[in-house]
DNA sequence: GACGTATTTGAGCAATCACTCAATAACTAT
DNA sequence: ATAGTTATTGAGTGATTGCTCAAATACGTC
C-alpha cells in the first residue's frame, strides 16, 4: 500500500562510510551528505534521524563487514597462526589509491570523537574489543593445533597484534614510501610467525 | 613607545595547544579558544592570523618541546638503547589522568586534517619525520657504542620505535586499563632491549 | 481511476561558524 | 600633561551549520 522507498539502505551507508571515514565526523557536512547519499536533508533524517546517528550505523556496518571479512581470511588460512601473518602482509600488498590504505575506521573515530561525541568513540571502543576478541580466537585455535606454546598469553598476543595493525596502518596513512610500509609489515609479520613452534 | 602586549605568547599557544590536543581543529571554536586564551576575537586575529595559523604554532611549539623533552630524556640515560626502552617505559607509568595518556599532537593532526587541511597534515608528517630521524640517532650512538649490531638498519629500527610508540599512545588513548598498558609497554621495551649484543 | 498511505521534497529555521573593524584604552617619550 | 603609537575591545559581518515541516509525489489496493 504504502510508497515504497527509493534509496538502497546498504548503499547510503556505504556511501556514508567512505564520506566519514575520509573527512571524519566534523568536517562532513550535511550538505556533503546529501550530496553523497544523493538524498534531500528530509530523507535523511526521515531514515536515520540525525547525523550522528547516521554516523553510528555507518560505523556499525563497517565493523561487521571487517569482521566478516576477518574471518573468512581466517577460514581459508592454511593454519591459524599463516593467516595472521597474511593478514598484515596483505595491507602493504594493497594498491596505493585503495581506501583500506588509511588508518582504521574505529581508531579514527575514536581520535576524533573522544571528548566531543563520547558515545561514538564508545561505540567505537566496544568495536575494537570485539575485534581484540576475535584475533585472541584466532591464536587460541593456533594452540589448539599445537603452532604456538600452550603457555603463551592469547589476550596479551592479540592486543600486540591489534597494537602493530593500528602502527602500520597509521604509517599508510602518512602515505609514504611503499619500501618502508613493505619493510614495516614483514617486520610485524615476522613477529607473528616467530611465536611457531617446531612440529 | 607603543602599548606592549598584554598577553603571554608562551601562554597562549600552550592553552591553545591543550584545547586543539582535546577536542582537535574542526571541533575546537574561536569561542572555545577566547575562553581558553582569555583574549577577544580581535587580540587573538592580530596575534595569530588564523584559526589554522595558530593550530600550526600550536603545534610548531608541541613539536619542539616534544623533540627537546626526547633529547634530554636520551642524554640523561645511561646509554642510547637504555634511554629509547625506558622512554617507551615511561608512557605507562604516567599518572592515569597526565594529558601524555593520550595519542600524540602530531598524530591526531594528520587524521584530522588529512583531507580537510592538507598543509596542517603535512607540518605535522613532517615534525613526525624529524622525531623519527632522532631516534634514528639514538640507534645509530647505539651502534657507536657497540651496543647493537653494526649491520641492523638504523632507520628501519627507528620506524619500527615510533609505530610501537604510536600503537603504544593510541591504546593509552582509550583509557583502557593498566595492565594491559603496561604489559604492552613492557613487550615494546624487551624488544627494544633484545636488540643488545653481548659486551 | 480514485483512495489511502508513506516517502520525498526543498525552502527555510535558529544557532553557530570564522572573522572584521571602527572605536577605545594603555603605554612611552618628550 | 600631551602627543604618538599600538594593543584591545566586542558588537556585528555574511556564510554555513544541523535540522524541520507543510506540501507535493509515487506507489499498491480496490
Amino acid at each position: 500500500m504504502p510508497r515504497p522507498t527509493s534509496y538502497d539502505r546498504e548503499t547510503a551507508l556505504t556511501s556514508a562510510l567512505t564520506l566519514f571515514w575520509e573527512k571524519g565526523f566534523h568536517a562532513t557536512s550535511l550538505k556533503d551528505l546529501e550530496a553523497a547519499l544523493e538524498m534531500k536533508p528530509g530523507s535523511i533524517y526521515a531514515a536515520f534521524s540525525s547525523k550522528e546517528k547516521l554516523y553510528s550505523q555507518a560505523m556499525q556496518y563497517y565493523f561487521e563487514a571487517s569482521l566478516d571479512a576477518f574471518r573468512v581470511e581466517m577460514a581459508q588460512a592454511q593454519s591459524p597462526l599463516n593467516g595472521l601473518a597474511h593478514h598484515i602482509r596483505s595491507y602493504a600488498s594493497l594498491p596505493l589509491d585503495h581506501p583500506h590504505r588509511q588508518v582504521c575506521m574505529l581508531l579514527k573515530t575514536i581520535i576524533d570523537t573522544q571528548t566531543t561525541e563520547p558515545s561514538l568513540a564508545e561505540q567505537a571502543r566496544n568495536h575494537l574489543d570485539d575485534i581484540r576478541t576475535e584475533i585472541a580466537m584466532a591464536f587460541r585455535d593456533a594452540q589448539s593445533n599445537s603452532e604456538i606454546s600452550a603457555e603463551a598469553n592469547v589476550n596479551q598476543l592479540a592486543r600486540r597484534y591489534q597494537a602493530n595493525v593500528n602502527a602500520l596502518r597509521v604509517e599508510m596513512h602518512q602515505g609514504g614510501d611503499g619500501a618502508g610500509i613493505y619493510q614495516l609489515a614483514e617486520d610485524m609479520a615476522a613477529e607473528v610467525e616467530r611465536l611457531s613452534v617446531a612440529p
